[in-house]
DNA sequence: CTGAAAGCGCTTACAG
DNA sequence: CTGAAAGCGCTTACAG
């Protein structure tokens, strides 16, 4: 009448019934096993075995107060800027003991909010923020979330936050294009209204007054990171009284568009024109002509996200709220020495 | 002494004493409101809104076996195909009251086993999977898991899957070369272990056949569906004696590589040479020259295998097992007449 | 080293 | 329409 039900999931009960002990062994045997004796574990173990018992996430959740999964938000899943940080995050929470949730919100802060509410319910215990934004953020009950921002920083709060220093790479490879020979050089902005666009712009700029070049506003194109956007602003570019000799995109994508808009006017890069990205994100190399870009770390990025996260959920202040980690200059195919004179 | 706890997080009797009415009234507030009088249901929820209460959800979920969450398997959510079925799946899971679990498995059958335990352990309700394998299929408990598939199906096993037919849409792209008037045709396969690679080389072949044109296996050229496997494949299909003037490649990031290898040689494409994809990846569009393709529906397929899930956790049956969903022929620049004679 | 018992925060028959 | 009570499946002080 009682016990025997196959067609249901075994409960620690069955467990504890198999083996003839109490369920709090069994609990034990699986949480800390160094604290039941060897002979008993090995009861246990056979009986988690035999009935194939995998203990109910739920139960144990509500009773240590502990979600065991972690939110991701992203502005749009399909950017190709964030697999290899989902990827990145993923590895170490499955090393740490977390899943992963996905939050695709649209960067819609409706979506945004509904999913700030995910982890007051309990259902994350925390979450790591690409999208630059966080809602509520006065809210005392927001205020004791444990997040950690990658990539994009949120305005006006000191979150901890993995990061690149986004002005010192636009600055790099801008040298790279000075040092090619190149003196008129255009850069196509990403959207300005976030703080990692206007820093890469900010680069740009210093790199080329530092060395004694132009850098008006003639010379900046705006795009939105996108590759349309890239096309458009290569157009524009190209239809100036005197053209750039190369260009510096804010992303790989527009990059991508830039590329097309040249191919498209009947000149090729990097004979009559060099054009550098920023990202590498996975295609870059397969362009044509293989794109001279900056490298993120994009899976460092989110492996060290998890890790902050980590320590934020188990209360430990992180050891360093700000961690900057090193880009690389990947040259490619796609810029060359200056030939106008 | 009691009570007043402002630092945690409110609980149903929080709300119930701020509403001077039982924990069950406020849960039937917030599950069925229609079985609650109206001004007792005010009364809760402005104890809601004052505490600014969400409810725990491992409690809820547990009390009423359910987990709110599904899970995701991808063999590697790097890969381009993926990202937007995540979009299809989040955007209806939302719709649907569940969340979405990232669970990326690198192709390996013991992480594929670990998440498949996550199911079991009521950390989601059911799964969705695209990595043509699961595990321990045979185990009763597995048995009892809702699963559907999506895009490949599992060898051995007939699940609830929502694909596209493989075949038939590599037919009709084989048949816009034959039309452009190619005669040698050639293919780059995906990995042939896939039966999804398999049929796109049967609808290669069919087409030619059925148009009495070479399908010999000289013409065919192995690859994985990445860009280097492309790349390699192109370069072997060039040296032939006599180069096919056409190249269908399983995968848009094959035939990029393919791309590049006709390139490399010194030739251009369409001029040259002809080249088709499969997918309609993000990316296909701003190829140079943009990509001919097969567009994949999935954003609909995410969708889809979504509401399937959702059936199958429900208890009821889905309407149809498998769903086909229709793909489009995209004719772009890559693909134009054959001018060799 | 082990067990009995309390309790995590909900939901839902069961009465009234 | 509402409340008291049981119970979902665990974990963990507390005794012994």
């Amino acid at each position: 009448m009682s016990g025997q039900r196959p067609e249901a999931t075994p409960t620690i009960r069955d467990i504890a019934r198999l083996a003839g002990v109490s369920t709090a062994t069994v609990s034990r045997t699986l949480m800390r096993p160094a604290m039941v004796a060897e002979e008993t574990r090995a009861q246990v173990l056979r009986a988690v075995a035999e009935a194939g018992y995998t203990p109910n996430l739920l139960a144990r959740g509500l009773r240590r107060h502990e979600a065991g999964a972690i939110l991701v938000l992203v502005r749009d899943i399909v950017n190709p800027f964030y697999p290899e940080i989902f990827r990145g995050v993923e590895r170490t929470a499955r090393r740490l003991g977390f899943n992963v949730l996905m939050g695709n919100t649209d960067d819609d802060p409706a979506q945004e909010r509904d999913y700030l509410r995910l982890v007051l319910s309990r259902r994350a215990d925390g979450m790591i923020v690409l999208t630059g934004r966080i809602p509520d953020l006065d809210d005392p009950a927001v205020r004791r979330v444990p997040i950690v921002l990658a990539s994009e920083p949120v305005p006006g709060h000191d979150l901890p936050i993995v990061r690149i220093d986004n002005r010192a790479a636009a600055a790099e490879i801008t040298r790279h294009l000075i040092g090619l020979g190149h003196r008129r050089i255009a850069h196509v902005t990403g959207p300005l209204d976030q703080a990692i666009a206007r820093d890469r712009l900010d680069g740009w700029r210093a790199a080329l007054r530092d060395a004694g070049l132009p850098a008006g506003d003639d010379l900046v194109a705006p795009g939105d990171f996108r590759v349309p956007s890239g096309a458009a602003a290569g157009r524009a570019l190209l239809a100036l009284p005197e053209p750039p000799t190369a260009i510096f995109v804010a992303s790989d994508e527009a990059a991508m568009g830039v590329l097309s808009a040249i191919h498209a006017a009947g000149l090729r890069a990097p004979q009559d024109i060099s054009v550098a990205g920023f990202d590498d994100i996975p295609f870059a190399e397969a362009f044509d002509p293989p794109l001279t870009t900056v490298r993120q770390p994009r899976l460092a990025m989110g492996e060290q996200a998890m890790m902050m996260l980590h320590l934020l959920i188990v209360g430990d202040a992180p050891a360093e709220r700000v961690v900057t980690l090193p880009t690389e200059l990947i040259i490619r195919g796609s810029t060359g020495p200056c030939r106008s004179r």
